[in-house]
DNA sequence: ATCAGTGCAAACGATTTGCACCTCG
DNA sequence: CGAGGTGCAAATCGTTTGCACTGAT
């Protein structure tokens, strides 16, 4: 997926739409990242590297692109009104999340998997005999192991 | 849950916290709820109805009380930022939302109770031994029946 | 060349906070 | 009565938008 110098090759961007500079590199950084990222995280990854200066509006303007071109998620995780980013990967992950110190825990398998293999088994639910699932979400809440001791 | 002349009692609120008026209020709305509501959406079912007023500032400092006693959920939509609340019941609903109208579709069935009865099984997963899980979040994410058409 | 993409600054909407007053317990 | 809750207005924070300019195709 990556040129032995590190970079991406024209060639390693999806869909047909203006590669620019900046985009790229907001392709990048996401591609790379761990788990999804605002769009403050983000433009922090962007600035401080070169002395180009990114403005956070863009990196709006291209998150909105990407989502239009279903190349990434927007999501807000829970008790944080602040959108996230992420790629829209094959594989995604899902979390166990502490409601005490918002620790993230990434689940080695999607429970959904299981029951579900692929969209639309168990169609048996109402109002959704025609409904497309594309993709889907599932989070844990909870207190984890350093958090309940505190915890009453 | 609720007395015979359809206002609640007050034993009927859970844990001693001070049950001001107004806090009983947005409880009251919020268990009347069918789905989430932003603090907009409380305030709007608030104010309309008696002359009294209730600064919106109230409502989310209301909101951040109960959430710290666990008595609320506070989420935000995929697609949107703002922030939602909903009583932390037994038994929650889950979504597929369609990513074009954003109409939401209640599901049935909670499809994680198939394949875990409770919290803790499936513990098969690493970091997870001894995260205690209170609730969890379900959304599945595609095109409804109506939008299928409209959609590339 | 041309039209979409970008930077900047101002606009916006949702949420938070300081302060004086009021109310539950 | 006293600690904590509330209303109001101003402050903040994340996100969006108008405009003139730059750059990718």
């Amino acid at each position: 997926m990556t040129g032995m110098d590190g970079s991406k090759t024209t060639k390693d961007f999806p869909t047909e739409i203006k590669w620019t500079k900046q985009r790229k590199r907001v392709y990048e950084i996401l591609d790379q990242a761990s788990e999804p990222l605002s769009a403050a995280q983000i433009h922090a990854r962007l600035t401080p590297k070169e002395q180009e200066t990114y403005a956070i509006s863009t990196i709006y303007r291209i998150l909105a692109a990407f989502e239009g071109k279903h190349l990434v998620d927007k999501t807000a995780w829970m008790g944080d009104g602040t959108g996230v980013y992420e790629l829209r990967r094959d594989s995604h992950t899902h979390y166990a999340i502490c409601l005490d110190c918002h620790k993230r825990i990434p689940l080695e398998h999607c429970p959904l998997h299981m029951t579900m293999g692929h969209p639309h088994e168990g169609k048996e639910e109402e109002g959704l005999e025609e409904f497309q699932v594309v993709s889907h979400r599932i989070e844990l809440y909870g207190y984890c192991k350093d958090c309940r001791k505190n915890h009453a």
